[in-house]
Order: C-alpha cells, then structure tokens, then sequence
DNA sequence: TATAATTAAATTGTATGCAATTGAAATGCA
DNA sequence: TGCATTTCAATTGCATACAATTTAATTATA
C-alpha cells in the first residue's frame, strides 16, 4: 500500500476500533439510563462487583483508567450512594471503595445487560468471542510495545 | 455462559474494544506531538487531506462525531493555521472547511505516521487488514441496529 | 534516625464526546 | 406568498480522558 493510500481514513485500523468501539458504547446507553450509570461508572460497578474493596489505583488498573479519571468518576458514584470512600488504615494513601448494600443489589438490576447489549451488536456467540479475545491480545501487544518504550527512556 | 459470568469484566466484548483503542490511541501521541495535533485532530485532517472544502456535517458524518465535537476542535485547527471556517454562499446554515497552505503541507510531515504506527501495534500485514475489515462490519452492524431502533420510536 | 526516594490520590489544565437545546437559514406545502 | 417543518452549526451542560503537577504518606537507605 502506498504512503497515500495510508494516510486515507478507510485505510486507518485505529480509526476503524475507536470509532467501532464509540458506537457500541453508545448501545449501552438506553439499558444503563434506567439504572442511573453511565459507561464509564458501569464498567467500574462490573469490578467492584466482582471485587469488592478495591483501591482506586487498583481499579484503576483493571480499567486503564488514571486517578485523573477515577476520582471525580468515584465521587459521584458515591454521592449516589452505590459505593463508600475511606481512607485504608494500613496505608493512609489509599482509598478503599467498598459497595454499599444498594451498589450491591443493583448487581440484580443489571443482570440481563450483557444478554441485551449482545443481541443489539448483531454478532454470533462465536464472533463474540473471537472479537474479545483478539482485543485482549492485541491490547496485551500495545502494552508490551509501551512498555519496551518506556524502558528505552529510562536506559 | 451464566448470568454471573457475563457481568465479568473480562467476558465484556465492549471493554477489551474500548480499553483496546484507547491504548492504541495513545500510541499516536508521541508521533502527533511533533506535528502539534492531537488524535481527534488528526483524524479530521486525514479526512481533509483526502476531500478538501467539506462542510461540518459531512467532515462529522465520515468521522461519527457531532457538530457539539466538531465545532470546538475546528476552531482549534483554525486558530492553529491549518483551516479556515468560511459561510456556504449557496446555503448559509453550511460552514465550508478548507485547508490552508500549511494546512495541505502538514500531510507531507504525517506521511510516516502509518507506518510507525503499524510496527508500534505488533500486528502483521494480515492481521492489521482482517482487524480492520472486522471492525468496520461489525460497526455497520451496529449502525443498522441504531437504524431499526429510531425507526421503531418513530413508529 | 534523618533524609531521599517512592507511592497513592487529588488537582489542574486541556481536549474530547455526546445529549439536548437554540438560532438562523432553507425548504415544503397549503 | 405565508407559515410549518427541516436542516445546519453553535451552544450548554455533564462526563470522561489523560498529561503533568502537587500533597501526603510510606519506604529505603545512608
């Protein structure tokens, strides 16, 4: 392919990802207006409700979410009253969020999402499957590929 | 797959999408840093560098972004040099998008982008193809579901 | 132990991103 | 022609995102 060609938009897989991976987000929005959450503060409700008592670089980790992000997101899920903020007494750096018991049970009104949100992506359970797999893996190659980057800075 | 495990943030087919282009994004940064754009700039110039003198809602429609997104972010391309906003003639509600001289030069500074972006994914020839193609089908799929959806709210 | 280095979260500043609304211009149609 | 409808861009309000910096707490080490 030439270097024109390259340049074209069509031609480009990060615009194809990131504006795929926009529009299925935007899926989720209807399902989620009924439960109070948006996206961001939903992905981060799946974690906590798997993992109860997390800090907020730890989640942040799972999420690749920054504490520039976490932060004022964690505010207001707790001014919603789904989580708790307290300082951990080990360590006075940490942020402990913990679910409350309505956090806890929203987990019940949330159940039938991902069944819903996989019918509205029109994809087979096979291609499901393969798309996310294919993601982590190359998530997992960028990643390594920044990490090489960052120790060349260091050397 | 149970109820359960589909609330998992690891089975989620839209987070590995969503934390996958992100991360793909920010390879971008330190290459566009030297042209002085950021992602979202960079991609409306791909487009501009193609099709020259469209108004905001085509440039909006090719890049899934609305006028809310794009008005802001072509104000910084004009202030920056590389645009100029000007008034349909033929239909004042149009605002005709326009490169610049510089504007137009720029794409000879981007010409290497692609490619470095490329090593930087770790993908193969065949794998960045098939990924992309992947991605564009499954977001028409998703187009056609929000089609079917406003037409039922219109019905 | 005193201090340097490190770590966690918060903060600051900038740039999206989108729903909903507004205002101006153009179009449709009685 | 005259008015309702539609269309386009801008605006408003809210919620991310992230780089860079700051603050407080902890750890490493001389």
């Amino acid at each position: 392919m030439s270097q024109e060609d390259m340049l074209k938009l069509e031609n480009q897989v990060c615009f194809a990802l990131y504006s795929c991976a926009k529009e299925m987000t935007k899926l989720y929005q209807p399902l989620l207006k009924h439960l109070g959450l948006t996206y961001t503060q939903y992905i981060t409700m799946l974690v906590l409700w798997e993992h109860d008592r997390l800090n907020v670089k730890e989640l942040g980790g799972r999420l690749f979410l920054d504490s520039g992000t976490m932060t004022p997101l964690l505010k207001k899920l707790e001014s919603n009253g789904w989580i708790t903020r307290t300082r951990d007494n080990q360590d006075e750096r940490s942020l402990l969020i913990e679910l409350t018991e309505d956090g806890a049970a929203l987990k019940d009104k949330a159940k039938d999402i991902p069944l819903q949100l996989f019918c509205r992506s029109g994809l087979s359970v096979e291609e499901a499957l393969a798309l996310r797999s294919r993601m982590q893996e190359v998530l997992c190659r960028i990643q390594r590929f920044q990490s090489v980057a960052e120790a060349d800075l260091d050397g």
